[in-house]
DNA sequence: TTGAAAGCGATACCAA
DNA sequence: TTGGTATCGCTTTCAA
């Protein structure tokens, strides 16, 4: 009918309709059903469904929260799903959401099941895959090559003079960015002369306490250990409470680097040796690239948010 | 037709009839639209809508996980919401999400605007509000006391010896539960003869760094200042390390307290007093209230979660 | 400028 | 056990 058209304010009534329709809309506290609407016709849903692995870990937190705002301010909704970094979890929520025809998706990682991938390919919405860097995306995607990061930490970690180092991460199902980041970090510490001696990958979420146990692990084994990389921020700051609380120095007896430059990183007095990532930008980038997408502007496919690293004083200097 | 019988797998079909279903629906690579079948009937949806004010903070970060969890299991879809603290941001969120006929909502808070109070009323779907408790919800609610949490920790810091006490937080444009916090604290405060001598309220996230400029700010006053309660733990933990950086002893020269119990408290080596908040229950409990409602199932109107006094060791002992 | 009619995909209800 | 028909709220198209 006619309120439909003034409601949509998209002209082709006169001003008393107009007036009549709102003072019936205040009236009845009417409130539109977008059900309606999406299922009615070619309008595309105000959803876009947003899948990351956890919000435990700080960095994911500040990339949703970039993810949200952005989209949120363009009228647009983040259905989210935690995939507990798996691909079935994955799978199994994409199918879902996907039920609920949403305007685009966003993913967190690059690597999907078959059966999501076929989903994926079949639902012809917009798709950004965030975080690992894909330059073949099913459609785009935004990050930074967790490779090259590693890579640019272990031959800065080399060039201090470090030859014995350790790792210390956790580990999931999947091939994930901290592996590749490790894969990276590995091949420049050898291509450098050094080993990396020790892996630990723990079961268990990238937070403080495990970077704090896992330290005491890696450390146990009696390796002369001189340095240790970790999956983050987090767990690189629990490793240096291990070390303090067990005297060591830092950088003096071991070093310690992180990754992620996490909130954290600027309070804890001396800086944490580690390799800065824009999260927030990082989301908002991913929704940007979404939200112009949708109003059919031209996006390109791929794009490197960067990464810096940062010396700080927790390794020693060359 | 036949088709929809079988996918709901409800009873009075062949096995036959089944069998060429299903192979049709998987050769055509067939989804559902939950669109048309929530719009259709009686049906409620599988969505639930969830305010956070941010997700910087941590606590926030743990209490949507532990509701995106409890909920995806079951079979539900949380669509976020981030409010930044504000009731305008909460209210056009509301309004928003009600469109879509979420199966519930689930609030961050107690205080909702006028307009947003008339719309809740008239969705007539479950709500449940988190956080701060509220004994007469409009609905149901689920969280912790913070006027009495505020006022054990400061019970507690008379009981050490401590009289003239710092506040360090931030503020926001409403009334939320750090402030109930803050008035129950410095209730205990005068109650047992002290006086909360100074009460900074920043206008920024509650964050590490904020909690170390807040801290130099406060003491910078030139007021003798011999213990400062937080916001949470992550401004505590700030707090401590800008002493530390001024060679203040803690609890020696200053006493320090924070609130929540983050998962950093527990790899600090001392003990940061704290109040424990169990987050990731709270955000379970609330997700099974919500559940529980949609089934049909008796469910109280409010659920303390309750909260526990952690005596740590950066205030001095009584 | 307005309204009447068809249709989106699924379900409820009946009839075959 | 099966399938036709009306229906949900809105948009699109066409006619008045």
């Amino acid at each position: 009918m006619t309120a439909s058209r003034v409601l949509r304010g998209e002209g082709g009534y006169s001003e008393m309709t107009r007036a009549k329709v709102m003072e019936k809309v205040d009236d009845l506290g009417y409130l539109p059903n977008r059900l309606a609407t999406v299922f009615a016709g070619d309008k595309a849903s105000t959803f876009v469904g947003v899948s990351i692995p956890d919000l435990g870990n700080e960095v994911f937190a500040q990339v949703l929260e970039g993810i949200d705002r952005k989209l949120g301010a363009l009228g647009h909704q983040s259905v989210l799903g935690l995939t507990q970094h798996t691909q079935t979890e994955e799978e199994n929520w994409i199918k879902t959401v996907l039920s609920w025809q949403p305007a685009g998706l966003i993913l967190t990682g690059r690597y999907h099941s078959p059966r999501a991938l076929e989903m994926l390919r079949n639902a012809s919405i917009p798709i950004v895959e965030i975080w690992d860097l894909n330059s073949s995306p099913l459609d785009m995607s935004v990050g930074i090559n967790h490779f090259d990061s590693g890579f640019d930490m272990g031959r800065y970690l080399v060039g201090c003079g470090y030859r014995n180092i350790g790792y210390v991460g956790t580990s999931h199902d999947t091939a994930n960015a901290a592996s590749s980041r490790l894969d990276g970090f590995s091949k420049a510490v050898e291509d450098g002369g050094g080993t990396v001696a020790r892996q630990l990958c723990l079961h268990d979420t990238a937070t403080y306490y495990p970077g704090f146990y896992g330290t005491e692990q890696l450390l146990g084994t009696g390796q002369d250990i001189e340095c240790i990389f970790y999956q983050n921020d987090a767990m690189a700051f629990g490793g240096l409470q291990y070390c303090e609380s067990k005297a060591m120095k830092v950088p003096g007896d071991i070093g310690i680097a992180g990754w992620g430059d996490l909130p954290i990183a600027a309070v804890i007095g001396r800086r944490l040796t580690s390799m800065h990532v824009p999260h927030l930008k990082l989301g908002q980038a991913a929704a940007e690239m979404m939200l112009a997408r949708l109003s059919d502007e031209p996006v390109p496919a791929f794009r490197d948010i960067g990464f810096r690293l940062i010396p700080g004083s927790t390794v020693k200097q060359a």
